[in-house]
DNA sequence: CCGCCGATTGCGTTCCACGCAACGACTAGT
DNA sequence: ACTAGTCGTTGCGTGGAACGCAATCGGCGG
């Protein structure tokens, strides 16, 4: 393990929140100042942060361009990203496609809804495994086994009063999603915002990642998510499709 | 500076190209593998990388997150989005914000055009100084000395044939850009693709970001370009009016 | 079963990163 | 204008962290 990398980590993690002075993330990295000037000058001669005027620094333009480059040589967003507009221009919802890697689901896209009411989340952000669509899509999807120490190590922090709180909820919960081919997410994560999901699949039938569809209450009742069933069934299957062409020809 | 910070980056680097394994990183960074591995430790802890199979590193998805947060921190970028967003889809075009920062212009955001004819761009990636559009809005806001001194560093690596080569051209087309309130990139960087760029500005006037339209010459000819013109100024009007920016502010 | 390749570990040495303290630049208050 | 205070920056000596070496482990194929 190398301190002075793990440091310069926190600091990074530190300037992700905005602009901060050298005596801030001293502070909060708990080292003297002058350990994270030097940090800082090696970070910004390989552009990973920039000085934003005299005493701030910022989070530099390698970083955006790293994590584009690599989000943009995964092909399951690629080719996923046509019918995925598609349905979030069909429905004017918020669609949002996740993979389960690492350990995690992540969001590694997102199309925004058209209404003012907006959610919070946002690529790179982890998404929980125990109340979100596309986190059990993922993990409906894993071997059983697999399955049961993922949900054997879940912390179950209730979100609202629907959030399945313990293992044998969820795994019959998975059960169910495996059965059906999609997953719901009733007001599970956030009070009002009831959500969709469906798998992904490759050229072999695994499944590569998940897209959901999140809409607020007030907006569409419980009917009226499951009637954008179809629909993000529909988007699945054309964006499986697309996985499933390039996946011959990828690496 | 820090060593061994500095190699660590070198392999992130290295890494956002595709997974890489032990030896390839060690080879690439002129380092011993042991002391790969020993970054590489620190770095997945803190989730910056993360194991693909047995043998082979990739991006973690902390990069993501910090790279997402950070833009989305910006408060240019979620201002403007709205308008963004409504010009992509009146004009079914490639739309791109860009902003100045640390010396250089880079993407912050782009909407992918309804057409099959993509761009070869993306957020994070550094927009060419002279023969990008949104460049040249971003530097002919600039003040005149900053922004003589910018032209005369310029490599002005000639991309097509109408690509501008000198600084005593560069200079003379800002201050047409800055006169007629809008950029052209007449295919001075790629041969297929035209763009216009207008400003976005902030509640003092002063110019936040460029915004711009790339559009393939297949599908609209120069005077059709020129007719989004009008479009174009009122999204970026409406992006600055989400800023702060006021009619009366302007210079 | 053995040989090969690459990942991993233990270890001694070196040099690199650390904190200290002094300095410099700038701001604000009187 | 002077001064006190704040923050970034620099020089330096020391300790320990990071380095490379060499040996070991572990998986895979012959």
């Amino acid at each position: 393990m190398s301190q002075s990398l793990d440091r310069a980590l926190v600091l990074l993690d530190a300037l992700a929140d905005g602009p901060r002075t050298l005596d801030q993330l001293a502070e909060h990295a708990g080292v003297h100042k002058t350990t994270v000037l030097r940090l800082l000058r090696t970070l910004e001669s390989r552009r990973f942060v920039q000085r934003d005027d005299a005493r701030h620094y910022r989070l530099g333009t390698a970083l955006f361009d790293l994590a584009n480059r690599s989000l943009d040589s995964r092909d399951v967003r690629r080719a996923a990203e046509p019918a995925l507009r598609e349905l979030n221009e069909l429905t004017g919802h918020t669609v949002h496609l996740a993979s389960y890697e690492g350990g995690e689901v992540v969001y590694i896209d997102k199309f925004e809804s058209r209404h003012q009411v907006r959610m919070y989340s946002r690529v790179g952000k982890r998404a929980a495994l125990h109340c979100t669509a596309v986190a059990k899509v993922l993990v409906a999807a894993m071997a059983p086994d697999r399955r049961e120490r993922l949900a054997a190590a879940i912390d179950y922090v209730p979100m609202t009063a629907n959030t399945i709180t313990t293992a044998e909820a969820y795994l019959a919960e998975l059960a169910a999603v495996a059965e059906r081919g999609y997953a719901l997410d009733d007001s599970e994560h956030e009070d009002f915002i009831h959500c969709v999901a469906a798998p992904v699949r490759g050229q072999r039938g695994e499944v590569l990642a998940a897209v959901s569809v999140s809409v607020p209450k007030v907006l569409l009742d419980h009917d009226g998510l499951l009637a954008l069933v179809p629909d993000l069934l529909r988007t699945a299957a054309s964006a499986s499709a697309a996985c499933g062409h390039t996946a011959a020809a990828q690496t």
